[in-house]
DNA sequence: AAAGTGTGTAAAGAAAGTGTAAATTTTTAA
DNA sequence: TTAAAAATTTACACTTTCTTTACACACTTT
């Protein structure tokens, strides 16, 4: 189960790079050079994402974001833009982009910020996971260890969904704060994430002082066991 | 995913030989004798890098150099040559060439300078690599030796990193410095570096003292085998 | 051969990271 | 408005990691 891309760029060669790399990376790529073409295209099947060049030949990226949240409020978009200014920066996420990035890119950190951005829009597709003892039901939102209900605040809630969803993956600190805190500004040297990792221990892990889910990376972040 | 690597020279046994050690190193090779059938292939299929002999009966490396730089900027080229001269390595670098190789060459040096080279170009990461006995999951962030887990601090896994990213290449303390330490100040008398290898070559290495993957470089720094 | 340079290595003090409890502030719900 | 719940801050202990230092040894140069 591919998830599929719609690429938009008026710069062929950006479009060739774009295109090799999300397809290393296991999606299907569909590719346009003009906002003309890419709404063709929209129109024969949906991407699971747009990435989305603000400056196009035909159209200026801002109005076309806009009408596609309009349109198509599901589909998650990634602005692309020569511009650095922190006005665009700002105003590409109020109307609606989920990212930003700024050219020229690194295509890692686009490649990183696509992965994201997905699992964070389309972030679970079972309706309850079991790992061990631990057993998640996300239509529910009920959390049981040992078949035992275990009462999670919000927070913690949205943390232990977050590492379920990306198990196996070191989490740093600051991606967490991005995902669950979002804009929610915290000082870097806030303790909130540990705290709360604690306090998750304290609720799933048998043994909290010695976790088996739930582990710390020395100077990198947290991981969740799989 | 094999990496495809047109190499152009007109002398048969060269192109026999670096076929064939190119493909013992996971590559698929095309070989040309001339500027005319490499094009031929050109139209095609393209590469992922080419290796061009400068002197080639039908057209000057210098100019094909040139125009494929143009016509395809995104593959790399290491050029052939026997000449020696600085004057010609440093044209062959002005003109747009990735890496230059004087004849007679090293086998070695040139398949360490290929895998360099492409991965500087196109810095995809994998997942995981394995070298030897030794494997590393970056997304999980744990180091094996021989299956066996391997607990690494922080920093000698960000030295592991960086070494594995640069194997073949000699790195130099000042060049180490400034990617891992970076800011944080360091004398230049300083030892750290030193001690943090030798940690890592205890923790990687079966004989630490007879380094296998993490090699000093007398007077120049440390390099990675692969 | 002696001096000088560069690297290997062990040990110890300094620094940083993390676990954890408790206090405080903010949010939520009645 | 008030009380409970949740979130966050704070402080400190403990552990791990980093860095310095000192000296041994090998290799080069004079």
């Amino acid at each position: 189960m591919k998830n599929r891309i719609l690429t938009v760029d008026d710069d062929r060669d950006i479009l060739k790079v774009l295109k090799a790399n999300l397809e290393l990376h296991g999606y299907e790529v569909d590719t346009a050079e003009s906002w003309t073409k890419a709404q063709e295209i929209l129109t024969t099947r949906q991407p699971d994402m747009i990435i989305l060049d603000i400056m196009l030949p035909d159209g200026d990226g801002i109005e076309i974001c806009r009408h596609l949240r309009k349109e198509s409020p599901q589909i998650p978009i990634i602005l692309l833009t020569a511009r650095d200014k922190v006005s665009d920066k700002v105003m590409g996420l109020e109307i609606g982009a989920d990212d930003y990035v700024v050219k020229p890119f690194e295509t890692l950190e686009l490649i990183a910020r696509i992965g994201a951005c997905l699992r964070r829009v389309c972030p679970i597709t079972e309706d309850e996971v079991v790992i061990g003892n631990l057993k998640v039901d996300f239509k529910k939102q009920i959390v049981t260890v040992s078949g035992k209900k275990v009462e999670l605040t919000p927070k913690e809630y949205k943390l232990l969904c977050f590492f379920i969803n990306n198990r196996g993956e070191v989490m740093d600190r600051e991606t967490i704060r991005k995902t669950i805190w979002k804009d929610s500004h915290i000082y870097s040297w806030s303790r909130v994430i540990d705290v709360h990792i604690q306090h998750l221990r304290q609720k799933i892990e048998k043994d909290p002082s010695n976790p088996k889910y739930l582990l710390t990376v020395p100077g990198a972040g947290y991981r969740f066991m799989d």
